[in-house]
DNA sequence: TTGTACGCGTTATCAC
DNA sequence: GTGATAACGCGTACAA
């Protein structure tokens, strides 16, 4: 258990601690021979440079942290993947942590990566977080904050994003075009911004389109399968169906699916479905459900490439917003039958 | 970005560094009024002491860390809220990293958390992990280790698993018990201790009950939807169709079912189907997949606990293998249609 | 080319 | 009850 430290390899070699860092680092002069015989008795004794040590010294420490709310869902993990795809080449270190959708373990997370000294962190909110004051600290002291997927409004930084309103928009519009009149809405959580906005494109669908919007239609959820199973259950129990639904992701859409299911009701014959934020549960479930698939990989690069950038700029930067594309993947789940 | 520390705190009230660092760890004497100054001071500017220093110092660091192969099934993320609900209770923070099945990624995350100290480790070997002697090291030093699903029997710690042969052998014998007669299994790859368990457990079951079992109805897959897919298609082209399947894992019984199903096949008409490791999938997907649930959280938290007891031993303990309970989930995809 | 000595932020041990 | 100081392991300016 016991670490082995430059002293030991120093005294080993009679020779002092510096000979023993110069060879590691290799900057400064130091004559080949002693560095090869360094390294390899290094080795051979089983000495690495102490990274804690390091970081303490000098007050960074390679590492990147990543706060996501859950990753039960594949969004997240895939995205982290992309994440790592950039940063693991450039020498980073990637540490995970899940907030659980609580902002206060998301607050202790960030202190306990801030205090690992890492060097940036990628973060996407949770559902509770509301209070934002911390990461404006963070931000104007100069810390490297990347936000992606659930950002905040009131964050003057990197951000990575797809463009909510426009496909929210388009998924209403293809419910439309597939003839349907009786749309409802299942809203997420009204404190998260891309709620806020996936709503805005579906009532501007229908403003286009000339079509009423009524309060009634537009309904809170939160953001799992069991939300979407209440609120269905519900409309059920009170015979108020739509023809159609969108909702603002896919496990609220699943949920409803289920709940549909279980009473009886035909997908799409009775109640056609659009999710959002394709998981890889929409092609595979019965029927296959319609969705905005989000560029998983590019948006966890994207967010890892810009923070990055910020971390070498040195605090000289512009903060950026990259909306990335996303794609209507259209499945049975909406099609009109005549 | 500059961190107030200590010294800054004690600039300010006048006093020495070790009287602040006193009224922080509160064991040894101190006036409750210094103590109460200085704690609410330290609260205003912002101080909190930075465990970087105290990890250097204390070599340890109230982390644990935690590596698994992947996180785009739900299994992993499942087991590591389990963890977390056990371990931040008891005031560690939770280091998360992924190998993406690779064992060099796992080494390499193996040392950047033993580099920063953490006091113990929970991992999930990779799919490529054949080399153990880096932990077999870990563990002769006394380091706190336990593994969980992917474990080696090389290794003598503590693991955490549930009786692959045994639910292996009840789910194939539930196909059994179905009337099938011509029954393959999906193995994974050989190199993982449960592959040759599931493996097992389905020879075994034919073996009770007198039915023959052929070297060419156990087809190796590895682990992810796209080997099942790629498996399945052979078998339809070579037109070497069983009667059902048992498949090593969810993934690769539903890379099966795509398969069947896009080539217009009956599920399980034609051929019956049984998956293992219980994903969110198998009750959505259609039609319903049979499984063999594993208690994730469960895992997750006596793999957390076991952690934490051997930490708190100080070296002395017994490497205890607990078994946990699995639960065979029969749905459609296994019936015997008359 | 190599060695000495300081500092990173703490805590613990010793004086006072 | 409080202050000074060594140590944790390392990198580096400076001296040799």
């Amino acid at each position: 258990m016991k670490h082995i430290t430059i002293k030991d390899v120093a005294k080993k070699l009679n020779c002092s601690v510096s000979t023993i860092s110069r060879a590691f680092n290799d900057k400064y002069d130091i004559r080949k021979e002693t560095r090869d015989l360094i390294l390899s008795t290094a080795k051979e004794m089983g000495y690495s440079p102490n990274p804690i040590a390091k970081s303490l010294l000098k007050q960074c420490s390679n590492q990147i942290g990543v706060i996501v709310p859950e990753f039960t869902n594949s969004f997240f993990p895939e995205a982290i993947i992309g994440m790592q795809e950039v940063l693991l080449k450039k020498g980073y270190q990637v540490l995970i942590m899940q907030s659980n959708e609580s902002c206060v373990t998301e607050l202790e997370n960030v202190k306990t990566l801030e205090n690992n000294m890492v060097d940036g962190m990628i973060i996407s909110l949770s559902l509770e977080t509301k209070n934002v004051e911390y990461y404006k600290n963070l931000i104007s002291q100069g810390f490297p904050l990347v936000i992606f997927n659930r950002v905040s409004d009131e964050l003057n930084t990197h951000k990575v994003l797809i463009d909510d309103y426009k496909w929210a928009f388009f998924a209403t519009e293809h419910l439309i075009y597939q003839g349907y009149k009786k749309i409802f809405h299942f809203t997420g959580p009204s404190g998260l911004a891309f709620s806020q906005k996936r709503k805005s494109g579906f009532i501007d669908a229908h403003r286009k389109h000339r079509l009423p919007v009524d309060e009634s239609s537009i309904i809170e959820t939160s953001l799992m399968i069991g939300d979407g199973e209440r609120v269905m259950e519900k409309l059920i129990n009170t015979g108020n169906l739509p023809d159609a639904i969108f909702a603002v992701n896919d496990p609220t859409a699943i949920g409803a699916m289920k709940m549909l299911k279980k009473y009886g009701y035909k997908i799409p014959g009775d109640v056609a479905i659009v999710g959002f934020t394709e998981s890889k549960l929409a092609e595979l479930i019965d029927p296959p459900l319609t969705s905005v698939a989000q560029p998983t990989h590019e948006i966890g690069r994207t967010a890892a490439l810009l923070l990055l950038e910020e971390i070498e700029s040195k605090g000289i930067f512009v903060p950026q917003t990259v909306i990335l594309n996303g794609r209507l993947n259209v499945r049975e789940s909406s099609m009109k039958l005549k």
